[in-house]
DNA sequence: TATGAATGAGTGTTCATTCAT
DNA sequence: TATGAATGAACACTCATTCAT
């Protein structure tokens, strides 16, 4: 790829980014690509389709979120890490949220796609997790890698289904509850 | 109002929270018409402007939840009617996300109308909270009021704000914290 | 369909013909709508894909020629009544000619839809034909439904295939030949 | 001309017939470069706008038909160099017809080149038709150079004008008719 | 009054053409 | 000089909104 075609892809990917998070997962070709401050044309070359832009922001954001748990695991003490973790995970998605019927679309047309994110994700979470509950620091009752379904559920889809909700709104909740004496 | 109208009122209203929560805030008002059973024509009679009937959604919506603490306030004890505010408050939430956008605008507009809603919720939240923290049930060092300060924006929001996510995540992912022995 | 709705229609498909004449099958629809004189908004909703219009020009035609076939073997001689019938058939495949790609795109998607006309036109043929070798006013050896795979062809297909234009081109060319003496 | 640059103007423009043959005059240029193994740059060096490729294309087709002309008169006898020449007539019109709205374009603007190739082809039309008249094989009372106006049309034009087809298509259809007896 | 047809601005996408590599 | 990336005008199509029936 030369030079000129990467520099733009990643302000592609960057501009798309803020505009879906400012606009909706509606937003314009035209506005990201103003955003970008390259030519509609550019984006197309780069994303023939828009759901490509989409993608592409998405698979980034697994990424990122991969990266920050390696970061986690290598910088920080156990619990540190799964907090670290979990907040980046709900940014990511919250991200996933803006643009979410566009991405169904998406992995309707290429189901091993979901797959293949959604495996990276459960191993960076297991990774983060299992280190906490082998340390301690985390119930063992709950299974590493199924906090996503509870997670990522309640971030992004509209209305909780009422069994993933009795298993996660009370363990948020707790979070409020005053207890006797602990520390 | 004569019955019929506020039959098809109903119906339209019913139909918009419907076809919002489908297809996202982007819906066609063919869409709405549709599901509602009649024509656009008849929409349009209601709701002169896309964006009335957007508030329509909303304010239903937001009467719902504030009965929903009536109800809780008068059918529960205080902890169990926190959850269950709360519990609805997300749902609530959650769906105010899926038109988002649509609602900044009709805000912009209509500056009041943002104040009248946020006030109307305020009041609920403080219902059900105050009561708790004056039963001993919820930590007395949360402002009632300002929860929804905190899970709103969480459930709505793209990305959460730094200053948000300090105070609000904490308390959620304590939930996660395996503690000695309590009760 | 609403008397308003009907002229739409009838205007619609008038224009497309004109302008796909003049400018060829690629001709914009914003430029068909021009011409008959309304929304582009209404052209699509008489006509949701482009390729509906073409088709529509085009069962049209077909129609057309159809007719002509019955006013020819009504009001005519056997003889003049092929010239005229011909005359027509040429006007048609001429006519086929200008949006051949579009059609080729309907016909995939709908074979039925390519079979039907094609026998629509082979009965009508046979119909002009058949009567006038029965007069005795066409050589007995063409098979009469079969000229429409001469002529046809000929007509639309940029390249003549070898094996048609043996068949077809010494018929159509016996016309500049000079002949002894006959009548 | 450099050779490898008279091998690439040649691989353009057989490349571009290719291309025009499959997809019709509105091919684009990158399907025409790509066809031809070159990047887009190179086809715009030597073809500056997309007109100057249709000319081409079109120049070379009509040369082709002088050629074609010359070995007919050269090889064949008269009747049969009428037909060799008509049939190779038929096909460069209906070539043309592929990018007539192309060419239209090209002539608007540089109106001395349709009458400069237009003479190239009236100027071998009579080379063919006018030795078949001399040797009594076509009747005389066809105007050589006339033929053109009548083929040339009926192949290209979607709506044969009356006053043409009045002239043209009894001697065409006259092939269909049953003679007595001749030879 | 309810319906659904008509309108046209706005969006996704393509492609001729220019220009950096 | 050849390549292919960048540009933006143009076109298919959608949908909020208006208006004839």
């Amino acid at each position: 790829m030369r030079a000129d075609a990467r520099r733009n892809y990643d302000k592609l990917v960057g501009a798309a980014r803020e505009v879906f998070a400012a606009e909706g997962g509606g937003a314009s070709m035209e506005a990201v690509a103003r955003k970008a401050g390259v030519g509609v044309g550019t984006l197309y070359r780069h994303f023939p389709r828009r759901i490509d832009l989409v993608q592409a922001v998405y698979e980034d954001d697994v990424e990122e979120l991969v990266e920050t748990a390696d970061r986690a695991v290598a910088e920080l003490e156990p619990w540190p890490a799964v907090v670290a973790f979990l907040e980046a995970f709900v940014r990511y998605a919250r991200t996933k949220r803006t643009f979410l019927n566009e991405l169904r679309e998406a992995f309707d047309k290429d189901p091993a796609l979901k797959l293949r994110l959604r495996e990276r994700i459960d191993e960076a979470t297991e990774l983060v997790v299992g280190r906490a509950q082998r340390a301690g620091a985390v119930r063992p009752d709950v299974e590493g890698a199924d906090l996503t379904q509870l997670l990522g559920p309640m971030c992004t889809s509209p209305t909780l289904t009422d069994e993933q909700s009795v298993r996660l709104l009370p363990m948020i909740l707790d979070g409020l509850r005053t207890r006797g004496d602990v520390g």
